[in-house]
DNA sequence: TTGAAAGCGCTAACAT
DNA sequence: ATGTTAGCGCTTTCAA
């Protein structure tokens, strides 16, 4: 069954292909009655306009990649309702390309390629030990692109951030105020905060006071609760600490179950802060304080600021960070 | 900056454009010397084929349109590996089409819509109260589709679902078996799994033994913790049970949590079993007895099924019923 | 083994 | 206001 055409439009109609394509791309210089005929073709056969043919004709595609690592599916998760709710209202679909943990040599220019080749019109790229190589391609092939979680501004080249060494002192700082300097980052491969820069915003925190935060109270673990709880089982058999500061919400639940097994008590003998404020952070016994980060606005603004890109519309801030706060609930005191 | 295409490479290659094309698609009737040639100039002018202008030529695209709800995304979340896994094995793309929950007018032809125009190979739909209507239109067009949660099977039509009678008669008739009858359905809105039988289910086990489930015994819920969290923190106040099954366990937690805070012990004075063994089930306290859906695999097996369709290939079972199974933790004992 | 040319379905000048 | 025509970048006969 052969798919109606344009042509097949334009013969039904008894106009010529060309008008037909004026009423579709909603041309006003139209004559009312004849697009009316138009429209009734149109109707009548069932139309629907390849839209490959279109982005052969226009070079656009109205599609945009979002890239990123399987780990950070959980982020992105969050992030896919405002990234597709701005799509939607704009009109762009989302193709979205994976990168796989264990590469075949090398992923990433693997998937790019793809990319490159779909001719999407623009391109999300999400912070990850990857992302100065993958900005490096799109900046070669000249694709508009934002990247979320990783501060940078270029050509053609947008982000979105959170300070993570600003929210990072500030929670320290809390803690050092009462004298609390006992403090443990866990530290999940990935996150689309940076949590180097989190690390960093400790160690200055303690340095200012003249402390030291070692790298040895940096724990890094996986972001699978089934490893990373018995580990932290297996480890509060052994270690105190007064406070925990985790890289993402997962991982502080394993750390709040593992320690209760053990019965150190959250937060009377321990507080523990999480980080995104997923929801995690409110089904645990004791719910969460965590850190919040506003993922969906995240996605929607990163969409917002591509297609400003894509319509060459003047661009305020292009290296935009947004603000996070902690939300106290009862995991901390 | 101008794209390089193939007519650029094949005059850097001194061959003709088609002499390049039969190198990219790798025929085997191309002179050694001459392929030589061509990947040369492929390499040295970094060409990369535009997959849209290949798409026309061939009416393919190599993506396909992934259709679902908001409300499912967190299904659709736990399987997106196993699709990303084949699709990306099987080389072929994927775009995500999301339907708002409250649409205007008719979200349903909107994103389908969309999905035609697209030209996408194939589709994969989830089952949803609108997942009638959308096998309907897809039927219509002629694309190739598995509906996954939702038993149909068709021309172009696979599906792959979970028979949820089943477990639910037989959960229901262990409970029965123990004199216990006081059971309590948790249902949300959307699941991947087929809700209504889940319900038939119970009322056929109870039937067989002469008595009656009521619908007073579905509760109908949000699958937002924020909403379902104090409405059983309410709920509790006046009402006690023996069993409560969950049709998500996300609710489950919320059950579980609800009924300690009013002093129920689980599993000791209430038992409560969840569904999907999401991680949201191993971190709960006490850990939920669920039933377990192969989610990654029912990604995974849509899309071997589909390009098994979009390859012409001999399918030797369209409705693919797969089995689930109860994972027994501490809610339950 | 290679090249020439038609065609995929549409858009966008350019004519009329 | 509408029609004609030349692409968009590739694949795929058909000839050579």
């Amino acid at each position: 069954m052969k798919k109606t055409t344009i042509y097949d439009v334009a013969e039904e109609a008894g106009v010529s292909l060309a008008t037909v394509s004026r009423v579709i791309n909603g041309s006003n210089v139209v004559k009312p009655a004849t697009r009316q005929k138009v429209l009734d073709a149109i109707k009548k056969l069932d139309f629907k306009p390849n839209q490959i043919a279109r982005g052969l004709a226009t070079s656009k595609t109205t599609s945009i990649a979002i890239v990123f690592p399987e780990s950070l599916f959980g982020h992105v998760k969050d992030m896919i309702g405002g990234i597709g709710d701005s799509a939607r209202t704009l009109d762009y679909n989302v193709s979205i390309y994976t990168t796989e943990e264990i590469g075949d040599g090398n992923p990433v220019t693997g998937v790019l390629e793809k990319v490159i080749k779909s001719r999407a019109d623009g391109c999300v790229l999400f912070n990850s030990d990857q992302v100065d190589r993958e900005i490096e391609i799109m900046k070669r092939y000249n694709i508009p692109t934002v990247v979320i979680g990783y501060k940078v501004e270029d050509d053609n080249l947008c982000s979105i951030s959170v300070d993570a060494h600003q929210i990072s002192t500030e929670l320290t700082n809390h803690y050092l105020d009462k004298g609390m300097d006992d403090i443990i980052f866990v530290k999940p491969k990935q996150n689309l905060v940076r949590l180097d820069e989190f690390t960093q915003g400790i160690k200055d925190a303690f340095a200012a006071r003249g402390l030291t935060f070692t790298d040895d109270r940096v724990i890094s673990t996986s972001t699978h609760y089934e490893v990373s709880y018995p580990f932290f089982q297996d480890y509060f058999k052994t270690h105190r600490h007064q406070v925990i500061f985790n890289g993402y919400d997962k991982e502080a639940v394993a750390v709040v179950n593992a320690a209760q097994d053990n019965g150190i008590k959250v937060p009377d003998d321990m507080e523990v802060v999480g980080m995104m404020n997923t929801s995690y952070s409110i089904m645990s016994r004791p719910a969460l304080t965590t850190i919040h980060v506003p993922v969906y606005e995240l996605g929607a603004m990163a969409i917002r600021l591509l297609t400003k890109m894509l319509n060459g519309d003047e661009i305020e801030e292009k290296a935009v960070v947004v603000g996070t706060h902690i939300i106290k609930r009862n995991s901390t005191k």
